[in-house]
RNA sequence: GGUCGCGUGGCCGAGGGGCUUAGGCACCGGUCUGCAAAACCGGUUACGGCGGUUCGAAUCCGCCCGCGACCUCCA
């Protein structure tokens, strides 16, 4: 691998060096979501970062395996007994069985995170399918002792944990710490310590996702999903694990315990992190109710919004800031960001029609090696493009012949387009369907090859009504020497 | 209350001891054009406050103010 990538890793707190464990393999492991609800701008950060983060490897020549799990079981509304399963308690406000919430919601996930051409990961665990793999590794971690078992619960023992490993080091808490800010939640007398964690839970009798086990009948805790599958499709030990920056702590401290509590060592090499999407300076999310689904950004339907977005808008909103940095929804953020992809694509659609010279005062291989250090340095695609909008200045002004292009030249600018802005950062422009875009099309140059010919008798009355004509209807004409350019704006 | 982080121009958002006019959007001027749009060129508005370190600080340190995340489900 030639390139040399740094990402900053949550456990050290810097950045460091890329070096796979095994190469060219490597394991990434994300937090996919928990399906009892619509995607909303939220749940598109880690799906967009970590997709990045995906292709960016698989362009490095990495053979990847992506594991993003599907919480279906064992997330609860709080910690407390009688703490309610957020997918079941969803299923008795539909009347559903909760394996139905569960497809509609994954399916729904799928089809919006799709269409911001966001890769399925290789495989797509769900908690209820390794119900197994969950008890055994309950198992395991009560066998070495870092786990009791209490009236059918089993419960993680951070104290005793803690004596030999380090509790809180992702998190950077300590246990002292812990003992005097965790809350007591009724219904938890049975553990030892508050900040104790169920590996495994009794099913109250009105509980209705339940299994069999050695300890009855019950569910796994929330922690344990991750540990066990990440550890079946990745192994032991694997590269990097991703997630929101809410799930660090407890999620992810517990999933270090689990892991390390099990094998005895760490199981993951690199802890990544992105941060939240807010809006108006507030985390966005389901709690707070002030989330926008994603769909009601693709339909414009929500009182917030001004206008609908594509998702392809979404998608560069999202990577024109950094993963690690807070970003902050508003629509004129969002149309900012539809207008500089605009601009991108027209950039394109101009690099197909460059006259080539047989002189150059352009230096391709400088862009490609600026666009590199973007990308490696902590996928700093912000960075990254504004690069890419030097090189859309340099494409213009190539088209209005300010600046020489060979033709070798351009053909290196048609690789950075590929290789960057559609293979890396996963941009592509949305097409219309087929037939009604060639329908549209001609009917426009109908009218403006009518304009032309007034033009030429100079009726420009009659030219100006079509322009206006089109123009209301969003149309844009850019008049040239002998003819006319169009494009459809919203 | 504890832990961590942030405060950059009209908006979004990088950078992070001297030199980045970062970039995008918006606005203004110029070139081009029948007019316009686009494009290109140029311009405007910055580093929360107060101290300190330093030859030099938006960048390091301290204090203050404001904001956020986590500590309880959340991507």
């Amino acid at each position: 691998m030639a390139q040399e990538f740094y990402i900053y890793n949550t456990l050290t707190r810097q950045k460091e060096k890329f070096r796979a464990l095994n190469p060219p393999h490597v394991g990434l492991y994300v937090c996919g979501p928990t399906v009892y609800g619509e995607a909303h701008l939220g749940h598109a950060r880690p799906a967009v970062t970590f997709d990045l983060l995906y292709r960016y490897l698989k362009h490095l020549g990495y053979k990847v395996r992506y594991v993003r799990n599907i919480t279906d079981v064992g997330h609860l509304e709080n910690d407390a007994d009688d703490g309610e399963d957020k997918i079941a308690k969803k299923a008795k406000v539909e009347k559903l069985e909760p394996m139905e919430i569960v497809e509609y919601y994954t399916r729904s996930y799928h089809h919006t995170v799709d269409r911001m051409n966001v890769l399925r990961p290789n495989i797509e665990p769900r908690a209820t399918g390794h119900i197994i793999e969950q008890q055994q590794l309950a198992k395991k971690i009560l066998e070495k002792g870092y786990a009791y078992e209490k009236n059918g619960n089993i419960y993680f023992d951070v104290e005793r944990y803690n004596k030999e490993h380090n509790y809180g080091k992702l998190s950077g808490r300590n246990i002292e710490e812990l003992k005097a800010n965790t809350r007591n939640l009724e219904g938890q007398e049975e553990k030892k310590n508050p900040f104790d964690f169920a590996l495994w839970k009794k099913a109250t009798p009105k509980h209705i996702m339940r299994w069999p086990s050695d300890w009855g009948e019950g569910f796994p805790g929330w922690h344990i999903e991750c540990s066990a599958m990440s550890t079946k499709y990745l192994g032991e030990k694997f590269d990097i694990h991703g997630g929101g920056m809410d799930l660090l702590f407890p999620h992810h401290e517990c999933e270090i315990a689990q892991s390390t509590a099990a094998n005895g060592k760490e199981s993951v090499k690199y802890w990544m992190h992105n941060n939240m999407i807010t809006i108006q300076g507030q985390k966005m999310g389901k709690s707070l109710d002030n989330f926008i689904t994603l769909n009601e950004f693709f339909s414009g339907k929500h009182k917030l919004l001004e206008k609908p977005f594509t998702p392809m808008t979404i998608r560069f909103f999202i990577l024109q800031a950094h993963y690690r940095s807070p970003l902050d929804f508003s629509n004129e953020a969002l149309q900012a960001a539809e207008k500089g992809m605009e601009k991108l694509f027209k950039a394109e659609e101009t690099l197909e029609t460059l006259k080539s010279s047989n002189k150059s005062n352009i230096d391709a291989g400088d862009l490609e090696q600026k666009f590199y250090e973007a990308i490696n340095d902590d996928l700093n695609t912000p960075v990254l493009f504004s690069h890419i909008f030097d090189m859309v200045r340099i494409i213009n002004s190539i088209k209005d012949e300010k600046t020489k292009a060979t033709n070798e030249d351009i053909k290196k600018l048609k690789g950075l387009y590929k290789t960057f802005v559609h293979d890396i950062l996963g941009i592509e422009k949305e097409e219309k369907t087929k037939e009604e875009s060639r329908l549209t099309e001609e009917l426009i140059e109908l009218l403006l090859n009518l304009r032309l010919e007034a033009k030429k008798r100079k009726d420009f009355e009659t030219a100006d009504k079509i322009r206006n004509a089109l123009t209301k209807k969003g149309i844009v004409v850019k008049d040239t020497k002998d003819g006319f350019e169009w494009e459809i704006k919203k």
